[in-house]
DNA sequence: CAAATATTCAATTATTCTCTTGAATGAGAC
DNA sequence: GTCTCATTCAAGAGAATAATTGAATATTTG
């Protein structure tokens, strides 16, 4: 709390900030809205949270402005506050894999085929869907479809994806993409569609840092 | 500590560099370092705390893999890890200006005339530098000049500037640079040379960042 | 207006982090 | 080998943070 020094006192913000991000349930909470906004009581049932505790945590999340709240009816609907968000939180993604072993190790033995299923990047999916040789599919629920998913995407949730071969094809790329970086719905649903004989990828990011990118999205329901 | 589940494990690794970010001391530890590898001496004689409790930190940055050490004779010299780390800063500063109102007080009040002096990105910087139509100055002491630079900037310190402004082209664009966001180095050095009738504009960021983007620098003595 | 629901507040306890102090280690100098 | 210097280690007091509980507030519903 000093302040003598502007810089110090700058700086002395700053940390608050990172001291807000330095905990897994609040992380765990930034990842659950980074997907679509949500209410204190579904937060808390997502993160294994008490009701009262996770609204402590959102708000400590509030004071720091990466979350912002509004209230709908009896609820207080959550969301991240914006794009710089997500930013900060992949870099802290990047600098805590390079160099913490245990987060490589974890990697490994969740997401086991992690390297060998190819990722694009969303520079090239861009290109391409620009050029037409392309289908997108997300695979995520349909509730989390319906709340935002990227332009031109079609939904085909993991689950579904064995009864719906045939709307996709064979002759051009297909290329799948779920929650973000450690969702696992894009890897399987790619494994499956390559033993079937599909052209699949897998892209890079998720749908938080696509939006988070300004790259285009839509809120329809199923397209 | 939990573990049990390898996604919360996950986030309590992020959440502990977050944590070790979560000090404005270690923030602080961090800027200096993002100028040059340094002594523990040093960053506590610069940061102003105690030589035992400077270790402390630094010790904590490196089990975070935020900074590296090596023994150089009788003293320890710390450096910042890499890139990701002058990112990962950055990020954290963007999220903390928007939101924190007192973050914008002390610019004000610090770097009085911050917006007045546009700058320059980093981008524009370097179509200029290719064109040959700019003349780039490091403010820095000439110390921190000689640990590193942009390539192909002159370094003229800002209190030998009026002494210097015959070696400055007044028919071409000069751009100044210096520590950082948030050092007023450059701030000063345009100011002065607008005065004087320069074309002089200052570069967004400063060196940490040019570097940690990996554009070139240079590592001679003055150029 | 009273009841029901969703969220927040306030107080408590347990845990973790910070800084200080003085001793211990490692490397070079004599 | 001993001395000196730079850094690290270890222990303890004080401060900050986290989770739990039960009460309080705001909003819709009857």
């Amino acid at each position: 709390m000093s302040s003598q020094n502007p810089k110090r006192a700058m700086f002395e913000q700053f940390a608050a900030v990172a001291r807000t991000i330095g905990s897994a349930h609040r992380l765990e909470l930034l990842e659950l809205l980074a997907q679509t906004e949500r209410s204190v009581e579904e937060l808390a049932g997502l993160s294994g949270l008490t009701i009262a505790n996770a609204s402590q945590h959102l708000q400590q999340l509030r004071r720091s402005g990466l979350v912002e709240a509004r209230r709908d009816g009896k609820r207080m609907l959550y969301r991240l506050a914006d794009g710089d968000v997500v930013a900060l939180l992949g870099a802290l993604r990047r600098v805590t894999e390079r160099n913490v072993g245990a987060v490589e190790k974890v990697l490994n033995s969740y997401f086991r085929e992690r390297d060998s299923l190819e990722a694009i990047s969303r520079k090239e999916l861009l290109r391409r869907m620009r050029e037409g040789t392309v289908t997108v599919i997300d695979t995520r629920p349909a509730e989390e479809f319906a709340a935002g998913h990227l332009r031109g995407a079609i939904n085909v949730p993991l689950h579904e994806i064995k009864r719906r071969l045939r709307e996709l094809p064979r002759d051009q790329a297909v290329v799948a993409y779920c929650r973000g970086t450690y969702c696992v719905l894009s890897y399987e649903a790619v494994a499956e569609l390559r033993k079937r004989g599909f052209k699949a990828f897998r892209l890079e990011e998720g749908y938080p840092e696509w939006r988070a990118a300004g790259l285009p999205v839509d809120h329809s329901a199923t397209a």
